[in-house]
DNA sequence: ATGTCTTTGTGAACGCGTGCACAAAGATAG
DNA sequence: CTATCTTTGTGCACGCGTTCACAAAGACAT
């Protein structure tokens, strides 16, 4: 899952409609746009929840912060409640977007199907490599960074992309909130920092690899041999102290430990240049 | 984000470790590589909790979860801190992956490097095109749909990742559980359904997209003017019944309004065929 | 009109996650 | 050894989100 939105506190619901439930509607939409392609005049809670992968109780409690659109003994009106789902997201008006760095990720989102069947209007493909200036993606030309401010205001953009790499984010964000962005969806692997009242959503490839990593683990026998310190039990047996006490007796840890490296081989990492952790395989840093 | 993991009752935590703090975990290792690259020793809760975006509280809580691993008065020794997440992660373990769908996004996976920097390995690129196989994508070289099961054997998958487009999703998925992969990274735009004990995660680009415009519409003025139904005043106006009833008449509704939509021009998509919704834009129909 | 049946909408209880605030633990200086 | 200072680890309280369970509401049949 992109990984949440950017720490707030969740008191963002300006009238009532909590986050929890902000964030399942889409997936309410997406199902009930499909039963509206196959005619089906009215759903039950039971039925859209299914195919919603939800719990019906979750769904009816979610709609009723909509306002009440259900009749009771039939169900709901699939048409109605596309439309008020839709307008409760924002997706009734238009909204440009634009996309920095058009690397594999960059032309990917480009070509998603899923952004201009919602309202969403790629304004424009933004790359810092001029070698990828005016080459088409996805039936839009990009162009240079130079342009970016340019095209957020003349297009008055107000929501961003970010497919990157991990090092240009930050810069890139700094300059998307400057020329008047407002929210921005980030798939670069980096923190960003961002002025009170922009939103930042994150999408991280690699987080989501480590959480199922962590459940797998779980699930084909336990962790790794070297035991974690159940006080009092075996401990790493190490310079073990007290009972709670350090594991590997942090002061002679300085600049001892960093050459050489007291735990296994697990940081490490195979041949990657330092620095550039997950970085995205964006063709340039914009 | 990856929009959460499917449904589960949140006790996934086998022996303690809440899903909450294993979600944040990849975060605090990052910030911790970044920290051990440039050879800093120890860090306090209150420079890496901001060097991941998190609160100090926080981050204190959820390393108590892997046990005592600081040094009051000064800190967290990083190297043993790095090992210890990455540990209990899983990510000292080599964890092959297999790709299924090789369009745009599964190209950019293929070459994310945030992939093999952390212990994943992909084992194979998928595709159903023809066309597409033998063909390399990231250096490796794209096997065709029938080679999955075989592939899957072979390297002892245990982790697969889906980026075809939606109406492939769920037969991939259930060729990947079958063949046995228990953890699933889904990028189709869809519900998948699996058996009790796969794993399966979601990244929805199309919903974080939506989630941004609901904050986005909030922010510069209310809702369009259509006003929700406060029970009593103006009603689509359409067949409208009694006060708190039926909205649109739920009855009639069925066909007639179907092909006349009575709902402004929230539910027609221009020009996309019907059902291919939020499809990625895999190459090919895997 | 009355009764039965279906399905919504929601009050209330519960559990998880968050953040505060502080005591305990160790470092460090004298 | 004692005192002071820093930073961890955590008990506690609060709020959000989920779920249960049921009354209210309407459809439908008689």
């Amino acid at each position: 899952m992109a990984t949440g939105r950017n720490h707030r506190p969740a008191t963002s619901r300006s009238r009532g409609i909590p986050d929890a439930t902000v964030a399942r509607l889409p997936l309410y939409l997406r199902a009930l746009t499909a039963l509206s392609e196959r005619s089906v005049p009215t759903v039950s809670s039971e039925e859209l929840a299914s195919a919603a992968g939800v719990n019906s109780a979750k769904l009816r409690k979610d709609f009723s912060y909509l306002g009440s659109y259900g009749t009771r003994g039939v169900g709901y009106d699939v048409e109605y409640l596309v439309y008020q789902i839709s307008r409760e997201l924002g997706l009734t008006q238009d909204w440009p977007v634009v996309i920095v760095g058009i690397g594999n990720l960059g032309a990917a989102l480009a070509n998603y199907g899923g952004f201009a069947s919602r309202g969403f209007r790629v304004a424009a493909l933004i790359d810092a490599d001029p070698a990828m200036t005016g080459k088409p993606v996805a039936g839009i030309a990009v162009q240079h960074s130079d342009e970016l401010e340019r095209v957020i205001e003349e297009n008055g953009v107000s929501i961003g992309v970010i497919a990157t790499p991990a090092a240009s984010a930050q810069p890139v964000a700094d300059r998307l909130v400057a020329a008047g962005v407002t929210s921005i969806l980030n798939f670069a692997p980096t923190v960003l920092s961002v002025p009170e009242g922009v939103d930042v959503r994150k999408v991280d490839l690699s987080i989501e690899l480590q959480i199922l990593a962590f459940h797998e683990q779980r699930k084909s026998g336990e962790l790794p041999d070297d035991g974690r310190a159940v006080p009092g039990t075996d401990i790493g047996e190490d310079a073990g102290g007290g009972v709670t006490g350090s594991p590997v007796a942090p002061p002679a840890a300085s600049v001892t430990k960093r050459t050489a490296s007291a735990a296994p081989a697990a940081t490490d990492r195979r041949g990657d240049e330092p620095g550039n952790d997950g970085d995205l395989p964006a063709v340039m840093p914009a």
